[in-house]
DNA sequence: CGACTCGTTGAGTGATATCAAACCCGGTGG
DNA sequence: CCACCGGGTTTGATATCACTCAACGAGTCG
């Protein structure tokens, strides 16, 4: 990937935001960034480090943000895709308050902090684009809260699978009806709150009931559906009215 | 409560968050808004609406987020109190994605919405604070879904009352080692994803472990050190580090 | 081939839910 | 002033969903 693709990645996902003029284009192709690569459960941030002087943005793979609790429980709370910004959430933190590990190979942007937060500040065009990400990210673990807290396991998985499918398929690495997800039945669990053993007899369970297959870690769904009704899945959260496919 | 005073509150709060000059404090006061007060268990937003024309500021009371499940099942993912805004979640976005209903007596400050989003986005000391301001809203929505999908209902209700009195007292409206809290053990339930019976018989085993006393809503807290060990609970995900403690 | 990680399955256990009744207390109306 | 009412709290008995522990299988890497 040429250097130059990385911030073109950055301007078409805000693009599908808001309209951005010659200018703020500009201004995002002038930022200053190195591109960087991460192997599967490399650490890009650690909770309780101050911000790095960059922020970084995914232009390929999967990762993952997770708490872990004093009992030594793993809680994953959001897993992020191309034209996510990773650190978004800690721009103007002085601490991180959790941590983010590379799910897969991992291509990031890591853009320059200060010129980062200068261009929200002072480009509103920009500033709004960067707002509705930050707020579709807090529905997002909003969402979560309910799943985890008052849904059945059955409902926590299937929902999980609804929303990685679509969000996937916004993002371009994904098809209507089937998609590798790269997750391991232990950080499903971890996204859920359930133990891996019973994620596998979930998973199971709603292959026996017809709504999904599965062939390794590919998931096709048989009944779309069902698999929303089950999942009790709205994509209301989801704020997919402000943002718009992106193919590659 | 004079109408000034609501505008006042909103720049105490953003002072403790950013230094703002002059023209930005004048900029916040001359915003256009109107008090409104609500009765208990008002709706001052509901899940799938458009947003309204302005954006509700807390100037006394509580509210609380809430999301519905089909199996008719509630959660509420956060609480609110003085200096936090409701809808702040909202305001770039166009449908929304959970219901606002008052805990008790209320009394808000209705912002222009579109004001405000322009203070937002012309004003980087502004823009800056409310920043800060969402983002430590969504590091507490994160830590909500590690206390409910990964500890015991001991743990949970624990750290629920940890977090409750740091920032009410940082709110202005708690002192260190006792409080109101105004919330029904069925709220406290549908927050930390438990029964109200299950709560019930969990803070009896926390009185009882001799951590807190209670009488009626009143929590005192006897060992604070224990609680938040019980509670797995770090200050850290607040990010009191940019806020100070606001008095009235 | 051995070692490791991930997935699968079974049996037994336990934390929390469910259901149901009693209780408490402030408010209201007779 | 008392009777009643209703929301919230408390308690007990029982049920269940998901956890724990443990073993085995399948694939992959060195």
């Amino acid at each position: 990937m040429s250097d130059a693709s990385a911030l073109e990645k950055m301007v078409r996902k805000l693009r599908t935001r808001v309209d951005l003029d010659a200018a703020d284009r500009d201004a995002i192709l002038a930022l200053p960034f190195v591109a960087r690569s991460y192997d599967a459960p490399a650490y890009i941030l650690r909770e309780g480090e101050r911000p790095k002087h960059y922020c970084s943005f995914i232009t390929s793979g999967l990762a993952y943000r997770q708490k872990l609790t004093a009992a030594g429980g793993r809680q994953i709370v959001s897993v992020h895709m191309v034209g996510d910004f990773i650190d978004l959430q800690h721009l103007f933190l002085n601490r991180a308050d959790h941590s983010v590990q590379a799910l897969t190979e991992l291509q990031t942007a890591e853009i320059d902090r200060e010129a980062l937060q200068e261009l929200i500040l002072d480009r509103p065009n920009v500033g709004r684009a960067m707002w509705i990400d930050a707020l579709v990210d807090a529905s997002i673990f909003r969402e979560w809260i309910v799943n985890v807290g008052r849904r059945s396991a059955r409902a926590r998985v299937a929902h999980l699978l609804c929303e990685f499918s679509l969000r996937m398929r916004y993002a371009g690495v994904a098809n209507k009806d089937t998609y590798e997800l790269p997750m391991t039945q232990e950080h499903i669990a971890d996204a859920v709150g359930l133990t891996s053993v019973h994620v596998n007899r979930t998973l199971k369970s709603l292959v026996e009931s017809g709504v999904i297959t599965r062939d390794k870690r590919q998931i096709s769904f048989a009944d779309w559906g069902k698999l929303t009704e089950i999942g009790d899945f709205s994509a209301l959260y989801l704020h997919l009215d402000q943002a718009e496919p992106l193919d590659r």
